[in-house]
DNA sequence: TATTGTTATACTCTATAACTATA
DNA sequence: TATAGTTATAGAGTATAACAATA
């Protein structure tokens, strides 16, 4: 009756196997998950405080602390903004750019490698089933 | 190049909008993410802080701060266990069983819906494929 | 007035280390 | 000695509310 798993059980099933996948590959990194979408998110533009807000579904004053410890550690940088005085653009460093290169690729292959044990035919159905699914869900991590 | 979602980028996003319905529905049912994931790893037994410990992946200092609060909260309740004076039996109160029983229920409702989007037979195929990714996933989330 | 962002505060979650009591 | 669990402590993550500066 373990294997009575219904529909929706087993789609938590796999988010709790890219959560792992996630927190695992973050350790190697050095980097929690919530730094990790942070600089998913951030990558190679830009970004003001209130669309990191919006992008990653936190409030402003959580996005503030984010970005404060990342700052602290390096992994990205805080300007001003030339054209609003009152806004900031957030953008990664040197150091943070390479974290996430390799948190991305290592994310990547780890579930490359998931998916690559099933037949192919099932595989390509599945990862077109899955993008239809999330067609709306936003991309915090761009290929 | 939006469209351009990798397989693994599909999975990512798959797993934020999961995770976006267990927040919601958390908000809804006043049970955090963590504290759901704990409701239903005891669901209807009585279990050991070091075997919740294992199921979730915690330290169990972790675990004693989340039933701790839990308990506060009415939610769960600790026993002490009659065969060995070292340990306890944490099991859920009416009030702990509504909760995860309306989680359950609302979670399982939302992620139906998402799937029944998609056309029978396309819904049917992912479903498997998604059973047999996860066959090695231990079962937070019980049916 | 509305928006951008920060500060202050509080709570949850988590880990590490040290500890007690029992096996 | 090993196991079950707690306490103390610290840091990350998050939210709410109040605020300052600018648009």
């Amino acid at each position: 009756m373990d294997d009575e798993v219904g529909a929706a059980g087993g789609l938590i099933r796999l988010t709790f196997l890219v959560q792992g996948v996630y927190a695992e590959v973050g350790r190697d990194c050095d980097l929690t998950a919530a730094q990790a979408q942070m600089l998913c998110s951030v990558a190679d533009r830009s970004v003001g405080m209130a669309e990191l807000s919006a992008v990653l579904g936190l409030e402003k004053s959580s996005v503030t602390g984010l970005v404060d410890r990342a700052e602290q550690r390096g992994l990205v940088l805080r300007e001003q903004d030339p054209s609003d005085r009152r806004a900031v653009r957030v953008s990664l460093t040197p150091a943070g750019r390479r974290a996430l290169t390799k948190f991305r690729a290592e994310v990547t292959a780890r579930l490359d490698e998931v998916l690559d044990a099933l037949p192919a035919t099932e595989r390509e159905r599945f990862t077109r089933t899955v993008r239809r699914i999330v067609a709306d869900v936003p991309a915090v991590f761009a290929d």
